[in-house]
DNA sequence: GCATCGGTTCCGCTATGTTGAACCAAGCCG
DNA sequence: CGGCTTGGTTCAACATAGCGGAACCGATGC
């Protein structure tokens, strides 16, 4: 890992919606470093137009990110072959859909669908952070993945308690994963915010890789009345956008990579599953 | 500037709508690095959630950026406020308007709106990046710099030919450039796209800082049929879309920069211009 | 006019990124 | 079926490049 990339980062994210500006001290304050190393990142960042610097020498996000973001959604397809089937699980649920991937070990909404009851979740806008720890979503994707990466997640994260419920010991989200993992879905009962739940299944990719998963929020009242059929509901409109994204459950011509246990320990390993051509006999 | 940061993004802007997967050896040929060095800054951009690892070793852009996208819109009031006055342009020249910014020395397309004639320009999509030495879009954002910048700019990217017009000598580009400082406006004629030709205005923010410019491509011919009517028209709605954000020609209750000419040399330098507050005499 | 604040520059030290070679797993081809 | 090629990953020694303290400078405010 190098440090210099992991502390350019750490500069980026400094700039949101809520603090879009930012000078070489408050940096320099903030992420706890000298002021000329402050101003070293600021300014390359800025020299690679990644941000932008006014004549003041205050500093914003620059337009090259929009280059990269135009390169990501033109190459996300599943965005939008998800979005009809999030929209009628929205319109037959009335609740919060939401879709989300990791990214640098924290989740990111990649789109959502707002429920339409007066109470429906408020959950984060497109491109919001949230940590994994303690999230349905988060939850669902780490469980696919070895534990030496969930390790090396919460080494950088922590798992901070939002709520009481909120997993904060390792051995127990370590259990909690190998649930996930094994049942296909996972749950949020208020982990991350009091009075919300949320339940969240694997979207599958053509190689049976999960890198995205869909989930639905709700006011825990309504999740507990409905908690079996909200659940279907959300593992069958995942499969769905699965199929349509190329996802084949029992045949895939390039093979198929799972992350499965291996034996004894419950560390994961990358197995790859080939079957043969569609035309064969199983 | 830390090498590191201009190598991480020199691999970054790798990832393209028409390159949108890389591997690590195809990352360390295209940039002449070792594969060892190509696949720490690709693991490190992938920790960091810039880019997004497969299993089978091969690289996307991550959603990481997608945050980064929405920090930047949100905070860009003048995209959508631009939109209407460039939608009307648009309608009453009937040619291609565009709106630009510049970000690591290169110009980045912010929002468009395509002419509705049969042989309009075609110009880059949003997000896409140009040159900045051979846009109408570019010179006149490079001509409110200081030549120390340019000239770093030149450094970095070179000046390219596109066509026989397009400007190859740095004193020549500079000459250009004071012209169009002094004019307020600038042209392309035909010297990035051989039959295309351009005219853009500078939009300016409170401060009276340019950071963004409006410009109007189109086919050669009818260019220079309509050569002053469309430069009056793209300046007039430079103006109003300043005026929009908030700038006002006379009066600044924050102070106003502008990059001018020392006396003697072409050198610019900032140099800021206090105004008495409204009330005042002047 | 002095003091403060914030951005920029400089330079020596050493931590850190670089590099090439070795390693390993997967896919190809005879 | 087995050796060969391709491509991703690991490692450790070396030299460089980033770090950080201190000094500088322009702008602002008292």
């Amino acid at each position: 890992m190098l440090q210099t990339i992991e502390k350019a980062a750490q500069v980026l994210n400094l700039f949101t919606p809520e603090n879009p500006e930012w000078g070489v001290s408050q940096v320099a304050q903030k992420l706890g470093m000298p002021k000329s190393s402050a101003h070293a990142f600021l300014n390359s960042l800025a020299e690679v137009g990644l941000l932008y610097r006014f004549v003041t020498g205050r500093y914003r996000l620059g337009f090259r990110i929009l280059t990269l973001s135009q390169a990501l959604l033109h190459n996300t397809p599943w965005r939008e072959e998800a979005a009809p089937l999030m929209e009628s699980l929205r319109n037959k649920t009335g609740e919060t859909v939401h879709l989300s991937v990791l990214a640098g070990g924290e989740l990111v909404t990649v789109n959502k669908f707002d429920g339409n009851t007066a109470d429906a979740a408020q959950v984060s806008q497109v491109g919001a952070v949230v940590p994994s720890h303690c999230s349905a979503h988060g939850k669902m994707l780490l469980a696919l993945r070895p534990w030496a990466f969930v390790s090396a997640v919460l080494d950088q994260h922590g798992m901070t308690a939002y709520t009481e419920n909120t997993i904060v010991s390792r051995d127990e989200l370590k259990s909690e994963l190998l649930k996930v993992r094994e049942r296909g879905f996972a749950y949020d009962i208020e982990e991350y915010r009091a009075g919300l739940c949320c339940v969240a299944a694997p979207v599958r990719n053509h190689n049976g890789e999960t890198i995205v998963a869909l989930g639905i929020s709700l006011p825990s009242e309504r999740f507990h009345a409905h908690k079996d059929a909200l659940r279907t509901a959300v593992i069958e409109t995942a499969d769905a956008i699965s199929q349509r994204i190329g996802f084949d459950a029992d045949f895939s011509e390039s093979g198929r990579y799972w992350w499965t246990s291996v034996e004894g320990r419950d560390e994961l390993k990358p197995v790859r599953k080939v079957r043969s051509k569609r035309s064969g006999d199983e």
